[in-house]
RNA sequence: GCCCGGAUAGCUCAGGGGUAGAGCGCAGGACUGUGGAUCCUGUUGUCCCGGGUUCGAGUCCCGGUCCGGGCCCCA
């Protein structure tokens, strides 16, 4: 009976770690340059944390399950909750604003398809204690930045719940909370089941705006009572800081936390799941027994983002040590001089200079050390550029300079 | 929860009632001081599970499990 490993989850390979350790180098170098600090919350939380803010529907799609105390844990399904509470737990009194990053993995019980997993990694950031719309513009730009310097070729979408809200906002919540889930998903046919008259036209209108900056213009002609400034302000320094994206004002997260300035980023190639960021700015920390502070945040979908990045690691130079019948352990004293410089491996098989040999060229080496009993009363190691398939004799103090 | 497609060697897959196959990989050798080519040899199978039809089932039928893709959902 073989043992497969549970649906949705996956094995990663030493060419699939490389890459994803690459992005991951990239994501924490841009974020820390921006002054966010990690952290790590724990994989299970007490359920509560979760559906909290969601609601106990939300368990259908958690792994939730009872300790031998009978307490309701689950395992994280999302990184901003365990972040607040964190927040809350640790850090209410920490000067603000405070910038953290974490980079985690998380499960969910859904189906699985492309692009989704039961387990699967974030990487995010939340920026606690501003409502500013510098708070805004300080982390879609860091989402694009990271984005940009992946060289993915994404679409970032700009939009504002509040100003949906403001529209909704003589609805009942249950049905404001329908509609925004319609809006989010963009079916306009449900919409105009559920809505009639002018407030039908004017989500119609919202929804169908995307855009560059100027949609703004129009908006307020459409919805002159909201206030646009702080959205306003968002784009024009997004724009003077030439962050390319898109205003599309039917941007409305699933969620109900969020409170102003939304936003989203797309990328192709992923089939059905072409979300690869979200984020906005939202308040969570009250439901949490702390302040009211407002915060502001994003989540990237590393998987997704690994499927299509395109990068090359730099690979370390890699040298095999071959030896002769007898000679073993000299090539391993060899070996361990040459580690400082350079990735190697020597023969554990016991196997012939040729099956030696073809190995280095399976693995894609870069030199073989050749340990030999002629070179070696001299005092000398061959070495053969396994590129170019040059061999001389040289000394190892020689060879240890050309590694650099 | 729904729809579609899969499951046969380590991997990719062919075979559709009559002895279990190919390619690749892996290991050894041809070649005991030299890699990528070539050739030879070896290697592993509950043909996903259970039941049914049949003289006989990997193959046909029914049920189930698991996997992938798409819905639903997507914090």
């Amino acid at each position: 009976m073989k043992i497969e490993k549970p649906r949705g989850t996956r094995d990663f390979l030493p060419d699939d770690i490389e890459k994803r350790r690459e992005i991951e180098r990239i994501m924490r170098k841009i974020a820390e340059s921006y002054g966010y600090r990690e952290v790590l919350t724990p994989t299970f939380e007490h359920l509560d944390l979760f559906t909290i803010k969601s609601g106990e529907s939300i368990i259908e799609e958690i792994y939730a399950f009872k300790d031998k105390s009978g307490r309701d844990l689950a395992l994280r399904p999302e990184l901003t909750a365990p972040v607040m509470r964190l927040y809350v737990n640790e850090c209410m009194g920490i000067p603000k604003p405070i910038r953290f990053y974490y980079f985690a993995n998380c499960f969910r019980y859904e189906r699985p398809q492309k692009g989704r997993y039961r387990e699967f990694w974030q990487f995010g950031v939340e920026l606690i204690g501003s409502s500013s719309y510098l708070a805004d513009v300080e982390v879609i730009e860091l989402a694009y930045r990271i984005m940009d310097e992946l060289k993915l070729s994404f679409e970032m979408h700009v939009g504002h719940v509040g100003l949906l809200r403001h529209v909704l906002r003589d609805l009942s919540e249950d049905r404001a909370n329908k509609i925004m889930r319609l809006i989010d998903k963009r079916d306009l046919d449900a919409l105009d089941r559920y809505l009639d008259g002018d407030l039908r036209d004017k989500i119609h209108s919202l929804v169908d705006m995307v855009g560059k900056s100027d949609v703004l213009e129009d908006a307020k002609k459409i919805i002159p009572n909201f206030n646009f400034d702080h959205l306003e302000r968002v784009c024009r320094a997004l724009d003077d800081l030439e962050v390319d994206y898109k205003v599309n004002l039917g941007i409305a997260r699933g969620l109900e936390y969020y409170t102003g300035v939304v936003f989203e980023a797309y990328a192709e190639g992923l089939g059905a799941q072409n979300q690869i960021c979200g984020g906005g700015s939202y308040r969570l920390s009250h439901l949490f027994g702390g302040d009211d502070v407002p915060a502001t945040g994003f989540a990237l979908g590393f998987d997704r983002i690994a499927e299509i990045c395109d990068l090359d690691s730099k690979k370390p130079v890699r040298v095999v040590v071959v030896s002769f019948r007898g000679l073993e352990v000299e090539a391993l004293k060899i070996a361990d001089a040459i580690r400082s410089k350079a990735v190697v491996v020597t023969d554990v098989m016991e196997r012939s200079v040729k099956k030696q040999l073809s190995y280095a060229n399976d693995i894609s080496a870069d030199y073989a050390v050749i340990v030999g009993e002629k070179e070696l009363k001299e005092g000398k190691i061959a070495v053969k550029d396994l590129k170019t398939k040059e061999q001389r004799i040289t000394s190892l103090e020689e060879f240890l300079e050309t590694l650099g």
